[in-house]
DNA sequence: CGTCAGCGGGTTTTT
DNA sequence: CCCGCTGACG
């Protein structure tokens, strides 16, 4: 069967030149996007115009080459990257065009097979996603339940890793079985621990990759129809890629074999999460393309960037060369303590304010989001003047990406949790967490008790709640609980029903009333003002529903849960004007006009537990990824004393400040106006 | 069964 | 400093 698409894919080889959307980009940008056929490797350096790159590309292929936008698979690693590519392809090519493209995380792709498709592999579709959190304490219950109650959980760090490494392979629990493992306790945690997750109609992050893989290997008619559906394949940071992420695109690749990974060495951040950038370095491509012209930054941002990864001994040498001038020297200055650090970053952020430039053109960059207190403090203090109006404004505008926060905070979890458990009443983690909340009379030492015997009968826990509230089960001597669990039960099938009809925003507010959650927190909670806090986060949580009036239930979820951005960002429209506040890793793929890195000292960056030597250079690589987000005007600063766990120690500067050249920067105070 | 004080432990980074 | 957990008590 000859698609019309496919012949006109043949048409980059003929002479017509084509039309506008590519005449701006240099040779190899040029000849990246042109390659549309067979396995390309683009190495692109910081800043060489990658997103470019790849929008253009797939620019091309739809404007030029007539292959339909649905046809077109990006995979990136985080929802920032994502979301900017999609914003620029908008730019680029439109909405309606764009919006068919699919351009998402590796994980949320997965995720969106695995809801068409999970049942093959014996899920129901209303599986859940259980974050990081969900698994730590899945994994500490089962810990105890091997152990029992004399071993006193011995250092877990070990298995821990295991338990990480087998989840980066990808590894189901009969995959575990015959694997190599350095004890067989961790070998059974895993192997439980699948099951487990397998029992609650559960997945954990890596399951949405490892299912898909597994999905792909045992249904080669269902891979093969996102073979036929999406040809032409394109992979962002794919030096980020871990060994289940490499299977799973080769998996989707084998066919057309278009598959084109774009990454850079020097920027892989993401050992700890088990990337390999061997997967980059060995990639069997058959067209190689280097960028090595870098048009972000200004010449010594550049020249201080590629000092200080030129320290690094396993790396691809490169010669990123700029045509940019020389412009501003770096800026670096030494604080005395934390708090004036901050206080120093705002003092500059007005500056540029005044010289014109936009807060959002500026973004305040760290190793760890602990850092971001300091700097929220000073932001919320700062009083400046517009220069527009000549007021004076109290406090800078500000977000922060990333941090958990909002989706950490209790009542979001609570209320998160019902909906899962009203989604999946398999989802025992869910269930347990709820199932007490508000008060019910119903002790640890009976759900104890229950768990045990749903265990050994095989029975999920929920239908043994139903059997108790049916009357079919009795527990003399618990009339309480007995009776807190048959509200509970009455309650959440009356809530399921409910929740098949939309507006599904009316029906939280209806639960929250119906379990009388505001006056469990009034009880809860002592101080006022927690206490409005917490309600406030219960109305955004409605809020943030009915912005998915659209979606089911269980998308709701998932994406919350993909995206936990996601679920506070709505109130804030993106791209208003606001300071940017975010880790160094999710900062990658972005860039910023004005930036600061924040917190330069040995134990911050490089980071304490990363101080051997592999773990040295991946600190260096985030350090140069960080300096290179700057276009303009890039400031270092650090503190002589910094507030830790509650203690004010004393600090030494980053040694990797000492890489960077002496010519390319300037010393500063902290303070600019005294 | 629920509450509350006291204590010990832990901070990388993301999906 | 900020949690989560524990164990004693009401």
């Amino acid at each position: 069967m000859e698609d019309r698409y496919v012949a006109a894919a043949a048409s980059h080889l003929s002479p017509f030149y084509p039309p506008v959307n590519i005449m701006k980009l240099n040779e190899p940008q040029e000849k990246a996007v042109r390659t549309v056929k067979g396995r390309v490797l683009v190495l692109a350096g910081a800043g060489s115009g990658k997103t470019r790159v790849i929008v253009h590309r797939v620019a091309h292929l739809i404007q030029d080459l007539n292959v339909p936008p649905t046809a077109i698979l990006g995979l990136t690693f985080t929802n920032k990257a994502a979301a900017e590519m999609r914003h620029r392809l908008e730019t680029l090519i439109g909405k309606p065009l764009a919006k068919q493209v699919t351009l998402s995380t590796f994980h949320s792709f997965c995720m969106q097979v695995l809801r068409k498709e999970i049942e093959k592999l014996g899920y129901t579709r209303e599986f859940s996603l259980y974050d990081e959190g969900d698994l730590q304490r899945l994994i500490q219950q089962l810990t105890r339940e091997m152990l029992g109650h004399e071993g006193e959980l011995p250092s877990l760090g070990p298995t821990k890793a295991a338990l990480a490494d087998a989840a980066n392979q990808g590894f189901s629990a009969e995959e575990a079985e015959g694997g190599t493992w350095h004890d067989s306790f961790s070998k059974d945690l895993y192997v439980r621990l699948q099951t487990t997750l397998r029992s609650y109609n559960a997945v954990s992050f890596d399951n949405l990759i490892s299912l898909t893989i597994r999905l792909f290997e045992e249904h080669p008619k269902t891979l093969e129809q996102y073979q036929e559906r999406f040809r032409y394949l394109m992979i962002d940071e794919y030096q980020d890629t871990n060994p289940a992420q490499f299977r799973l695109a080769e998996l989707l690749a084998a066919k057309y074999q278009n598959l084109c990974v774009v990454g850079d060495d020097d920027q892989s951040i993401y050992g700890w999460r088990g990337a390999e950038v061997k997967n980059i370095l060995q990639f069997k491509a058959d067209h190689t393309i280097k960028l090595e012209q870098n048009y972000r930054s200004t010449s010594n941002i550049l020249a201080a960037a590629n000092a200080v990864i030129g320290h690094n001994k396993n790396r691809h040498e490169k010669k990123l060369w700029s045509a940019g001038s020389a412009s501003d020297p770096i800026e670096i200055f030494n604080a005395p303590t934390d708090l004036e650090e901050a206080q120093g970053v705002v003092q500059r952020l007005m500056v540029w304010k005044e010289k014109g430039f936009k807060w959002r053109d500026m973004a305040v960059l760290y190793r760890s989001n602990a850092l971001s207190r300091a700097m929220e403090a000073a932001l919320i203090q700062a009083s400046w003047q517009n220069p527009i109006s000549n007021k004076w404004m109290r406090g800078i505008p500000y977000e922060v990406f990333g941090g958990l926060e909002f989706a950490e905070r209790g009542e979001i979890k609570d209320l998160l949790a019902y909906l899962r458990a009203i989604a999946n009443p398999q989802d025992e983690e869910a269930l347990l967490r709820i199932i007490n909340v508000p008060r019910r009379g119903i002790s640890d030492a009976f759900l104890d008790k229950l768990t045990q015997e749903n265990r050994s009968l095989n029975v999920p826990l929920w239908n043994l709640l139903e059997e108790i509230a049916q009357g079919n089960k009795t527990f003399p001597g618990h009339a309480r609980a007995v009776g807190g669990i048959s509200s509970f039960v009455n309650l959440m099938k009356m809530a399921a029903k409910r929740f098949e009809t939309p507006p599904l925003s009316e029906t939280l507010s209806w639960l929250i009333e119906a379990i009388n959650y505001k006056k469990a927190i009034e009880e809860e909670v002592k101080s006022e003002k927690m206490r409005e806090f917490k309600w406030e986060n219960v109305q955004e949580c409605i809020n943030a529903l009915a912005q998915h009036e659209n979606d089911s239930l269980q998308d709701f979820i998932a994406t919350t849960t993909l995206n936990r951005q996601s679920i506070e960002s709505h109130t804030k429209q993106t791209n208003e004007d606001r300071v940017h506040l975010m880790t160094l890793h999710s900062a990658k793929g972005l860039e910023f006009p004005i930036c600061f890195l924040i917190g330069l000292e040995d134990g911050i960056l490089p980071h304490e537990k990363s101080m051997k030597q592999t773990g040295l250079e991946e600190e260096r690589r985030l350090f140069y990824v960080g300096i290179t987000r700057a276009q303009k005007h890039l400031t270092l600063s650090m503190a002589r004393a910094r507030m830790r766990m509650g203690k004010t120690n004393p600090t030494n500067p980053s040694r990797f400040l000492h890489e960077i050249p002496k010519a390319l920067f300037k010393a500063t105070d902290h303070k600019v106006f005294v």
